[in-house]
DNA sequence: AACACGTGGTT
DNA sequence: TAACCAAGTGT
């Protein structure tokens, strides 16, 4: 890391490497929603929805976003369960409720306007400081680096970079080679054609070298390294959970739904009631037993599985058996839970796995 | 520093 | 198919 992490810098001719970079960009820039105007408050949208995320994933839920929240005004005084409809689907929603946490203190602190300053927006929910950066260079130009896993892997073989950029220590280094290469006439283009010329030419796997605008600025390609750069450790295998999730028709036609904590995995959002089962005995059995004691509901499990449904994280899998089952009597109904008509379910938030468990009980009910 | 935190596409 | 990957942040 250490000094000698750098040593290559010195040998690129900076100000061809910038009109190189620039020049390309200029011209084969992908045309995006986000790229129409640079308005603090929707840059600063993309940039959340964008973390670890395509941007193929990202456009439509972007289009509808800021159809739905135009300004920050808008935003900030939205119910956080329309803010969490908006984003269902798109993942890491912790990424929403911080959004509006910090647009809501945009509104209260800064009158309304982003911040500008590098103190000031570093201390915004959500904002680390590849977000930052990328706000502050894009929407108001100014020369901050904004290192995303493309600038770790395009910067790593050019500059021929041997850190992991897995170890969080890493991106230090990476920031103070974008602190030398930026162009100050345009950090706004700069960092984000380093950006795209990793998701279009400096690519994880096959990068297209002969396609590249700045091949001969590229020290791994003249070694013949671009295929071993970056150095990037594993991250380890992921834990399986047996879980079962049964969906409970009351015998008023009300289905019932559980809301998660507002802390954790899915935190906020709605769900059919589950649990983590074990391998002893019957699943309906623990199942019936989880919800009396957890919820007081007294529920009858319907024999059989209506569904098997995998849901893959990051760190973890579930492994979902699905039921059917009714309720009599939710008098005594715990506070976290709901029975609601099958209209309102569209305006819960759920998490993908449990879209797929109501998608295949419609399914089910069409056979009868 | 290491791990939690979603989802869908690729290899 | 399992592993890896994609414009990271919070704790």
């Amino acid at each position: 890391m250490e000094s000698n992490s750098l040593a290559h810098i010195g040998k690129i001719d900076i100000e061809a490497f910038r009109k190189d970079l620039l020049d390309w960009f200029t011209a084969e820039q992908r045309q995006l929603p986000w790229r129409e105007d640079s308005d603090p408050y929707k840059v600063w949208v993309s940039e959340i929805m964008l973390q670890q995320t395509r941007v193929d994933t990202v456009i439509p839920y972007f289009l509808h976003f800021i159809n739905k929240f135009p300004t920050i005004e808008a935003l900030a005084s939205a119910d956080e369960e329309e803010v969490l409809k908006a984003w269902e689907g798109l993942g890491y929603y912790s990424r929403a409720r911080n959004l509006q946490s910090a647009v809501k203190e945009v509104r209260d602190t800064y009158g309304g306007i982003v911040p500008s300053e590098p103190v000031d927006i570093a201390k915004l929910k959500g904002v680390g400081p590849y977000t930052a950066g990328a706000i502050l260079s894009i929407a108001y130009g100014r020369p901050e680096p904004a290192v995303d896993g493309n600038v770790m892997r395009v910067l790593s073989r050019i500059l021929l970079i041997w850190d992991d950029i897995a170890k969080p220590s890493s991106r230090k280094i990476f920031e103070a080679a974008v602190r030398e290469l930026i162009s100050h006439d345009n950090p706004s283009y700069f960092n984000q054609a380093l950006m795209e010329l990793g998701a279009l030419i400096c690519t994880p796997t096959s990068p297209k070298c002969l396609l590249c605008p700045v091949r001969e600025h590229c020290a791994a390609f003249h070694q013949g390294e671009q295929d071993t750069l970056p150095v990037k450790t594993k991250k380890k295998s992921v834990k399986r959970l047996q879980m079962g999730a049964v969906v409970l028709k009351t015998d008023n036609g009300n289905y019932l739904i559980h809301k998660r904590p507002s802390k954790g995995l899915l935190a906020n959002l709605w769900e059919f009631p589950n649990v983590e089962l074990d391998s002893f005995g019957s699943h309906r059995k623990q199942l019936e037993e989880f919800l009396r004691l957890e919820y007081n509901v007294e529920a009858k499990i319907d024999n059989g599985l209506l569904t098997k449904i995998e849901h893959v994280f990051s760190h973890l899998v579930w492994n979902i058996d699905v039921f059917t089952g009714s309720v009599k009597d939710i008098s005594m109904i715990s506070e976290e839970l709901r029975a609601v008509e099958e209209e309102e379910l569209v305006q819960f938030a759920f998490p993908v796995s449990h879209q797929k468990i109501w998608k295949s009980y419609k399914e089910s009910c069409l056979k009868d």
